[in-house]
DNA sequence: CGGACGCTTGATAAAGTTCAAAGAGAGTGG
DNA sequence: CCACTCTCTTTGAACTTTATCAAGCGTCCG
């Protein structure tokens, strides 16, 4: 019996001390004053590709999807976050991707430009950023590989195990994930029947549960990890 | 006809001008005395996945390439590197990607612990490792959708351009591509018959000739561009 | 000249996509 | 509260793209 995923229920009031957390948080309370709270329905788009980047993000609480879209419909999903993830760092003028209300979302937006000028001769915030940015940089060559050179059943595997590792939505072994089938097939290369196909596969050999379709329970996190593969892919 | 993509053939002396150029040369100039020029066989490794991240490496000539490899001799080449390129920035204490030489390479390479003293107090200096950290991860992002979304054909097509837009190997309409089939296989997430035939499809159709497997003469940027599709893709 | 290696092309197979249809769930209005 | 509708999911069947297997070719180098 595998416990080591086990986590307690993320309270509202903890999610700033949740997943992929950098020290980043500290800086932006100093700033927190100029800090907006927004909300964001369903498939609302919080911030689009080629508009110009003027705030920094953090998610309160919800899920966020940012994608690429391409010209004919075809679309490509980055990345997903959850409380406490910070979006929009890096120097690009304009934001690259779009960011998409997933589920219902809370984000902070702090004005670009303060954030820079807490920057300037704040020698260890550049270090916080230059380690935030390292980390996109492995995961985003981590998501290469799987798209490259793994099944589909390895790639739904390493999904599965990547969101147990850094969800705050993990309960016991059951595994909230808030995006439709399509988003997944969409983060994965895959379409929505491959996603279905690759997920009853899993069913089948007892690997998970799929009590309804936001919600996947781990019966065998072992056999989980086994299917994703190599480690260094998660 | 197009002649944007016209380049001068690159001298060797002229090699630190090239492609990919942040404002990183002029810093690392100053440490210069530091850095150690080191030449490596084709297919010899500069530095491995795991290792001890020693060293931040510039390529002075020859052509990189940085690649993650699953155990189970999956491999992905995340990028290639030319002369002028920078690698090995970021704060993780080890290589998370493999560098080989694709080509005869000779690199410089200067101890991070001298470059991060450089970088102590620079802020200069940070704001443009942050820059470069940010390129790269829109190169990334990019590649991701490649490597989701893309057929064969506009994989290559999509390759071919990028390589002319940032190779110093360009004379002409001429395509000087170093690496064998298997590199560009892995870097586009498929087989070595899948690169010859989607080579073969453009080929037929006048986009491009094959005087030798290692040249690739442009016929029509214009097509090739167009099979590549959207240019945010490139 | 011979052998090794890399490239190309052909035939077959497999994985995943596309098309189609049916079922499940959530929200809405009567 | 129920019926209705809309959206999302699941499964099946046919098809397409790409991978795999296999053979032949060219070229580079000893």
């Amino acid at each position: 019996m595998h416990t080591a995923y086990l986590r307690p229920v993320a309270d509202e009031e903890f999610s700033h001390s949740e997943t992929r957390q950098d020290g980043l948080s500290e800086h932006l309370a100093r700033i927190k004053d100029h800090g907006v709270r927004l909300r964001f329905h369903r498939n609302q788009v919080i911030a689009a590709a080629g508009e110009a980047a003027a705030h920094i993000y953090t998610v309160a609480s919800g899920c966020v999807r940012v994608s690429h879209h391409g010209g004919d419909g075809r679309r490509h999903i980055a990345d997903f976050l959850f409380g406490g993830d910070i979006w929009g760092l890096g120097d690009a003028q304009q934001f690259a991707l779009t960011a998409e209300a997933v589920s219902p979302v809370t984000v902070t937006a702090y004005p670009r430009i303060v954030f820079e000028r807490l920057g300037e001769g704040n020698n260890r915030l550049k270090t916080e950023i230059m380690s935030h940015l390292s980390e996109a940089i492995a995961r985003a060559h981590r998501h290469l590989f799987l798209l490259s050179r793994l099944t589909a059943r390895e790639r739904m595997a390493t999904f599965l195990v990547r969101m147990m590792q850094q969800s705050q939505l993990v309960y016991g072994a059951r595994l909230d994930l808030p995006m439709p089938r399509r988003d997944i097939a969409d983060h994965l290369g895959l379409t929505i029947e491959t996603v279905c196909r690759a997920l009853a596969s899993l069913r089948e050999e007892a690997v998970i549960e799929v009590p309804n379709s936001h919600l996947v329970t781990i019966l065998d996190y072992g056999a989980l990890r086994a299917i994703a593969g190599h480690p260094s892919q998660l």
